[in-house]
RNA sequence: GCCUUUGUAGCUCAGUGGUAGAGCACUUCCUUGGUAAGGAAGAGGUCGGCAGUUCAAUCCUGCUCAAAGGCUCCA
């Protein structure tokens, strides 16, 4: 007997050699028809392997990530089958499972192939589901290994076996298919309903571009069809709250070839909410303490010869800028840290002084490769919500922590209520990659993980991911879609201040060496408001809508009356615009819902005459009418919420 | 950076080896209206840029610029 322990803790006991399988079917068949691998010890497993010792179990399904990989990897071998039955000679690559399913590079041997084709194959592969091949394993020698791909004239996987041991190889059979694999898979096809081909697009053998482009197709597949649905959903949607699209529709920012790539420009109405967005954390920063400062966007090659970014992005960023008499060197600056450290400097500091928190919304200009950008996301000049916390190092944790409370305050004000943290720790094996002595960054790490944990953050380590300046905690988002993207950070630094020579005097009148704090909750206010607008599909919560409110007059008789309302809400620090066109009020309504305008004052004879305003608002409809004064208590009561709604 | 695809009016797109079209937006006129598109007329394009083939190029070829998707996720 052997004993198996649970991920809850529990143990029991079971014959040695007990499948994963065997052990679901002891618990409910229903699980046991759900089980699609295990992990044992760790590993994640055929259902069908035998157990020979004791171990730790997880039996994994649909709701597992590691369960969906296995099952996306099956399916790619699916793909595979179904392929090759409609195209015979189609030589195989590598068909890995992704983030959102799987892949498989395939050579067609010069066969026609495009994006008509895939029905057949999802027709092929539902059909092959349907006969519930099982997926069975068998160890191979390399030399039979070999035997039969040669025999299959697949050269790729008999360049990929070239690099497996003897001994250590595997084939994975279903129905007519067999492939070189590892696993693990699935118990069967029939696990597999629901099947779309998503796209098809060329990528070098190995990643290697001097080698065959394959073709390679993207598909995903679902244990239910409504899954499927939901996702092609999330797809459409996604592709209509894109934030190019949404941002040229709403005239929140543009592209010019002229100025240059990656190079936006900010429009008024994007502009205005940028604005918003600046001032939010503004205010949220001189509370917690900062100080804003402002420096410039050039500066002297020396500065970045003292930071140490000369040496490591001098080739890789923006051509110096020459002064025509002297011949000196500035550099656009491509990170507002180095100034900061000589503000610091411009006067001797005391342990009393720290910490010293300066604040910048500093833009910056980094060299993108043309490939990599992409709409607001990569952009190459873009403006950091950034600040740098100069502290002793007794207050590290103190700060971080303060730090986490702050991005956190900023995710709940915008909405983001899903969010967890990566921390990024020395890649333990080679710690001669970073500078800075061991027990600064002991402390540092133990300090950064003790914060996340004391702030309840959902944290994930991940070993050989710190800058090399020290470790970092970045924040990641998910959007209403369920997309994650990565936000702000937070990083320890010891280099710098080592570079710049930065002291303070401590209690014990010697000289000391602070230690530097980065952190931008944002990121960029670029990406932050790409991100913003993906989120809430260009819906944004009233304060900062760039157009709050559109007052309507239903002919152009009420005009007066609509100006002297209009004035009075500017008063109030509304913001919107007032719709003098020739047009009647259904257009006039239709176009404040398209621009989605959050509130519609709309005023004619009746209102006029009762001294009222008739409100809408947008997705909900009309409101009914009010007073003017009514109507600013319920618009500044919704600014004041700083909640939320993404919907609609 | 590399691969594939795309580039026609402000926007979304149709089209042809004989120098171009629709809808929306825009301008003017009519209409003065009650909760998601009132009507008419007009104006607007070096068909991304440069070169080549041709009697003739927006269309074919080459280069270039930009955008979209993909690659840098290794059975």
């Amino acid at each position: 007997m052997i004993k198996i322990t649970f991920p809850d803790g529990q143990v029991r006991e079971y014959q040695n050699g007990v499948t994963p399988m065997d052990v679901a079917l002891s618990i409910s068949e229903g699980l046991a028809r759900n089980v699609l691998s295990a992990k044992v010890n760790g590993q994640v497993v055929d259902a069908s392997i035998a157990i020979l010792e004791d171990a730790s179990l997880q039996l994994l399904t649909w709701n597992d990530d590691d369960g969906k990989k296995t099952y996306w990897h099956s399916s790619a071998h699916l793909m595979a089958e179904a392929i090759e039955a409609l195209y015979p000679g189609t030589k195989f690559g590598i068909g890995p499972a992704i983030e959102h399913g799987f892949y498989y590079d395939i050579d067609l041997n010069g066969q026609e192939f495009g994006s008509d084709q895939f029905k057949e194959i999802e027709d092929k592969m539902i059909e092959l589901a349907k006969a519930k091949s099982e997926y069975v394993r068998k160890d191979v020698s390399k030399k039979d290994a070999i035997a039969y791909f040669q025999e299959k004239g697949d050269e790729y996987k008999l360049e990929l076996l070239d690099g497996l041991a003897d001994g250590s190889i595997t084939f994975y059979t279903q129905g007519n298919f067999t492939d070189l694999c590892k696993g693990p898979h699935i118990p069967q096809t029939g696990l597999i309903k629901s099947v779309k081909l998503l796209s098809v697009a060329g990528a070098y053998w190995r990643g290697d571009e001097t080698r065959k482009q394959m073709t390679r197709i993207y598909a995903i597949t679902f244990p239910k069809a409504k899954e499927l649905e939901e996702y092609l959903y999330l797809l459409e949607e996604a592709k209509k709250r894109d934030h190019r699209k949404l941002g040229k529709e709403l005239e929140l920012f543009a592209f010019s070839e002229k100025v240059g790539m990656g190079l936006p420009l900010w429009l008024p109405k994007g502009t205005l909410l940028r604005e918003r967005l600046e001032n939010f954390l503004r205010r949220a920063q001189i509370r917690a303490g900062y100080s804003p400062v402002v420096t410039p966007h050039i500066a002297s090659k020396q500065l970045y010869v003292t930071s140490g970014h000369y040496a490591k992005y001098g080739k890789d960023s923006f051509q110096p800028i020459r002064t025509p008499e002297e011949d000196e060197e500035f550099f656009l600056k491509p990170m507002n840290c180095p100034h900061h450290c000589e503000i610091y400097k411009t006067k001797p500091r005391s342990y009393k002084d720290l910490p010293l928190r300066l604040a910048e919304f500093g833009t910056v200009y980094r060299y993108e490769q043309h490939g990599e950008l992409h709409g607001l996301t990569r952009v190459r000049g873009f403006t950091q919500d950034d600040a740098h916390i100069f502290c002793r190092p007794d207050q590290v944790e103190g700060e971080f922590m303060k730090v986490i409370d702050l991005v956190l305050y900023v995710f709940k004000a915008l909405g983001f209520t899903e969010y967890s943290a990566q921390i990024s720790l020395r890649d333990q094996e080679n710690r001669e990659k970073y500078i800075g002595d061991d027990e600064d960054w002991d402390k540092a790490e133990a300090s950064i993980i003790k914060s996340a944990q004391e702030k309840g953050l959902p944290t994930v380590i991940e070993y050989g991911e710190a800058a090399f300046y020290g470790p970092k905690l970045d924040f990641m988002v998910k959007d209403a879609l369920g997309r994650k993207w990565q936000l702000g950070t937070i990083q320890v630094d010891y280099q710098l201040p080592q570079r710049f020579e930065l002291e303070y005097t401590g209690s014990d009148n010697s000289k000391h060496r602070p230690v530097m704090i980065h952190r931008a909750p944002f990121g960029s206010l670029e990406r932050f408001v790409a991100i913003l607008i993906e989120n809430t599909g260009g819906n944004f919560p009233l304060w900062l809508s760039p157009d709050q409110l559109a007052v309507l007059p239903i002919s152009e008789k009420y005009e007066d009356y609509a100006n002297e309302l209009f004035l009075r809400l500017q008063e109030e620090d509304l913001r919107g615009y007032v719709d003098h066109r020739d047009e009647k009020i259904g257009r006039k309504i239709r176009d404040a819902e398209v621009h989605k305008v959050p509130f519609m004052i709309i005023v004619g004879e009746k209102e006029q005459a009762e001294g009222l305003v008739s409100v809408r608002k947008k997705g909900h409809g009309d409101l009914g009418s009010m007073t003017l004064e009514a109507f600013m208590a319920l618009a500044q009561e919704e600014i004041h919420q700083l909640t939320f709604n993404s919907h609609k």
